[in-house]
DNA sequence: TTCCGCATTGACCAATGTGGTCAATATGGA
DNA sequence: TCCATATTGACCACATTGGTCAATGCGGAA
């Protein structure tokens, strides 16, 4: 059945969905306040908790909300025919962008949520977390190893393109929190990645 | 003139400092309990008061204790003759870790110590910044760009090396901080890292 | 043994902030 | 006009905060 919230404005429900998780993703459970998330959703204090019965229920939402946003929209779409690790990993980069362009704390607040003690609820925790192992583990499981260099270990040459896309990924998000939010930019970004992509293509791959 | 706090012994000494900087790096200057910091530290709350005035003077005495250590350990001893970047960073690596084992907050207290908001006293943080970013430029600049393929670009060659290296750094951390600490295993992650740096060398350098 | 001076304790305090409630009001459609 | 629902914010009991201070512990000198 649907609560009231799940029926609200979706701008709104944006509002305060980004409040809550940046508040959750900053101090935690335990820390984080409830009146400091009214203020930065701008509704009042009695508003949230006619939404959400208490606190837990609103962190439980939010986990349960951004974990089902993520699988769908993250490791639902992804094409595990493209076995170009490459590519692959170009696309999830899109996808990325276009989650952390609509809950700009998204990945944040997933990521201390799944290492916060004192919220636990262990059964769901340990749940999604099996999951999220799972699906990436499935990411870079099947990629074609012999497309890199016979003198590279493939293992490595994997690590050495992940690590290089979460640096430019993580390099954007620091621009973006200090500029002025418009639009994360895509094309530049994506046209630098491209330009990395080729330098990785023309030195790990035979 | 020397303090009641810098005469302790040092196992004292560093017991405070790691609970302190722990406590400031997890929650910032505001929220930072100096309950929580003398429990961590199996210290009175009364004995704290004794050592420092209050909790901005224990802060500040941090932010500057810290700086001068990473200015010192890390800046100071770098050897700029060697302007091959893979063996610079090398040797950068080895210098963190000795850092890690004494004080395994002191970077993640800097990082956030840096921008923290609540804390300012803007003169000694910015004086600081300035020389961090200064020595880190010049930590990359005199770097020998001809040992590069002339088919790639020295600057994103120096930031895929860049990358895989924090990549290793941050790896051997969340390892580190799931395990019973013992001391940082240098030698196999040296090993590791001297693997990754064949490669890289194999295939950006001439 | 006595005594002194410093190290150390933790109960205590006023002040602030907490999650959550609820009677009062605004709002918009019939 | 009226009603049902959306929304407010003053209010509450309680927890936690940074900081104090009288009381105690303790090692060494006499």
């Amino acid at each position: 059945m649907l609560s009231k919230f799940d029926v609200l404005e979706s701008e709104k429900q944006e509002r305060i969905l980004n409040a809550a998780m940046k508040e959750f993703a900053e101090k935690g459970f335990q820390h984080a306040s409830t009146n400091q998330i009214v203020a930065n959703a701008g509704i009042s204090k009695g508003l949230l908790f006619h939404y959400f019965s208490n606190k837990k229920a609103l962190y439980l939402y939010l986990y349960e909300y951004s974990t089902d946003k993520i699988l769908e929209d993250f490791f639902g779409q992804i094409d595990f025919g493209q076995n170009d690790i490459l590519l692959r990993l170009r696309e999830m980069l899109v996808i990325k962008f276009r989650l952390m362009n609509k809950y700009p704390v998204i990945f944040d607040f997933l990521m201390i949520a799944n290492r916060d003690e004192a919220a636990d609820e262990q059964d769901l925790k340990t749940r999604n977390q099996a999951i999220m192992v799972d699906s990436y583990e499935k990411l870079f499981a099947s990629i074609d190893e012999s497309l890199f260099r016979k003198d590279i270990d493939p293992g490595m040459g994997k690590q050495i393109i992940i690590w290089t896309i979460e640096g430019i990924s993580n390099q954007v998000r620091a621009q973006d929190k200090h500029k002025k939010r418009e639009e994360i930019q895509e094309e530049a970004t994506l046209a630098e990645l491209d330009a990395y992509l080729d330098i990785l293509r023309k030195t790990l791959y035979i």
